[in-house]
DNA sequence: CTGAAAGCGCTTACAG
DNA sequence: CTGAAAGCGCTTACAG
């Protein structure tokens, strides 16, 4: 591999030249800047970019971690975020948690030592609880938190607005004569996103209140769809009523639509399914009614945001933005035992 | 940042005392061994890994080189190439190349100026016709391929048995007494792993003449559930005669039972649905029968293979290893029209 | 417009 | 056992 040197000897110039018409830093005669580029060309130069990140600056790095690449949300995501960095020069290293604190203190100690510019960082406990955010902070990494559940103050944060959309679902499924909802999905004791989910349901329940009275009861699951497919097994051995069950997301959602079918009930006629996420929900017959999010548009502005911070440097005052998610009506739905018919046209004179 | 000149002086040592206690690369004495370990201590002192980088040896630094995060295949090679770098020290770039040259002539440039030590790509075509290997490989970057089809004479190639796979999934389907069957899947000429599968199916079907005649018909799509869906309608609409459809791949197969379903045909009564890879199988009902791999052993053989070559250096022959996949037969498929009865025990006398 | 020199943070012979 | 010095491949004041 050519180094800088020794272009700058073939082309009969100083290495402060080669560098000024490779970066084009300052001005340089047309002569020499032949030169120099012929002789690029010939030794198929290329500038080093570890030497150049030693250099302090910008190392051209960022950071993404993640829980895993299990649940389809998070590929979609690191897609979007590489995506975003190619197309400004950064390369992007991945760094997945599997939920245990001390991979985060591995990548932690790992990153600090690299000179990585920011970090993207989902917002799973195991992340929130580290010291890694604070210490990239005080190291001048710039960090932006997407998605998983609790937002941290001291930077920006790309968040599923989990309290609208459980409003959303809760209003939509008593509005079809729901009234005994299960949530499945995992302990939110253990999961930021599942707590916020169930929270959000239980104070949507709560809003609905006096009109509508709902009963909800939980199950809990992990985040496989085979996990959730047994934890439905289980709710529906346990002779409880219900007619409808709020998935944690739609990967548990398929779980239990196949769960609900091997034990031949139908969905939806006798019990109604809906997801969140958008990812598989099209997978299943009948199809997942689910709340939908656009993941590569959140990831695109959680990325914008990480660059402009990277590249202005100047302190801008941290946010949290809350991505709307939509209601997606799909066949896993229907109208539940409290549903008031509607009046007859016949019903009305003339 | 604490750097190594500032740590040096807070325990009265040189820098070279310093880099020996970090690296226990000499002996040191007690005495300042303690000094120097108090002074890291004291300042959080971590060594830069960039200018260690910048010393030659070792960038400790990987690259991962993909299509796409979309086929859940890749996430899932992803996390165990990462887990195996991570459990090694090194870390992964990510690198998607959306099936496009000009991003693998992008990610080429860029690693190549960032001293990486080692690449695993896949092998799909993209990156196959591009001089990514051969730039690296000439550079002293150790390469190893990983699924995707064609193989690469140059380096070490971990890559399915869709010889051996194929076949046995036209024995199991003749055997069934199917005897029209489809191949549906991204169009061979467009995709090396369509293609592999397509040609095994073709040679598979021959090898059973004189035996069994089966028909074989197409029908393309591309990587997406919903263009299999819609290849599948079409595929119904033309009227062709057929009792099972091979799928290029499980999302695939999931599109295509999706489709069968909605146009009132049962699988597996009127159509038997084959899918490969193992991946959204269990989602469906009924669950898809399919050629199942271990995607994390087959990341793991190759991640270990691409480190052995990265520390050992001196000249290993490259070798191809086919991964052998095997029959997971769910509910997807049965008996077709031609199925020969069993012999009755009645039958029998006595 | 051009180049010699210092320096980024390390490691590694080399001398003592 | 310990340290002064050279060097990895660059960029950036500084002088000319």
């Amino acid at each position: 591999m050519a180094n800088i040197r020794q272009v700058a000897r073939e082309a009969g110039v100083s290495i402060a030249t080669v560098s000024a018409v490779m970066n084009n830093t300052k001005a340089v005669s047309p002569e020499l800047t032949k030169r120099v580029l012929q002789a690029i060309e010939k030794l198929d130069y290329r500038p080093n970019l570890l030497a150049k990140a030693l250099l302090g600056k910008n190392s051209g790095l960022i950071a993404f971690l993640v829980p895993s690449m299990t649940n389809p949300f998070y590929p979609d995501l690191l897609e979007a975020v590489e995506h975003a960095a190619s197309e400004r020069n950064y390369g992007v290293f991945i760094c997945t948690t599997h939920r245990q604190v001390d991979r985060v203190d591995y990548y932690r100690e790992r990153l600090l030592g690299m000179n990585i510019d920011g970090a993207m960082v989902t917002l799973s406990s195991e992340i929130v609880k580290s010291q890694l955010v604070q210490d990239f902070l005080s190291h001048g990494i710039k960090v932006v938190g997407i998605t998983g559940g609790r937002v941290m103050p001291e930077i920006d944060c790309y968040v599923l607005d989990d309290e609208t959309s459980t409003q959303t679902v809760c209003s939509y499924l008593s509005g079809l004569g729901h009234r005994e909802v299960v949530y499945l999905g995992p302990d939110p004791a253990k999961s930021t996103t599942s707590s916020l989910r169930y929270k959000g349901i239980q104070n949507a329940i709560k809003g609905l209140l006096p009109t509508v009275k709902m009963e909800l009861a939980t199950s809990f699951c992990t985040y496989s769809e085979g996990s959730a497919y047994q934890a439905a097994i289980s709710l529906l051995a346990s002779g409880r009523s219900f007619s409808a069950i709020i998935c944690y997301n739609d990967q548990v959602a398929v779980g239990v639509v196949n769960a609900l079918k091997d034990q031949g009930l139908d969905v939806p006629d006798d019990v109604s399914v809906i997801g969140f996420d958008d990812t598989v929900a099209s997978y299943t017959r009948p199809a997942l009614t689910t709340m939908a999010v656009d993941r590569k548009g959140l990831a695109e502005a959680a990325s914008t945001r990480l660059f402009t911070l990277i590249e202005s440097s100047n302190g801008i005052e941290p946010t949290v933005v809350k991505i709307p998610m939509s209601l997606v009506v799909r066949g896993s739905t229907a109208a539940g035992p409290y549903r008031s018919r509607p009046v007859r046209p016949a019903e009305m004179p003339g």
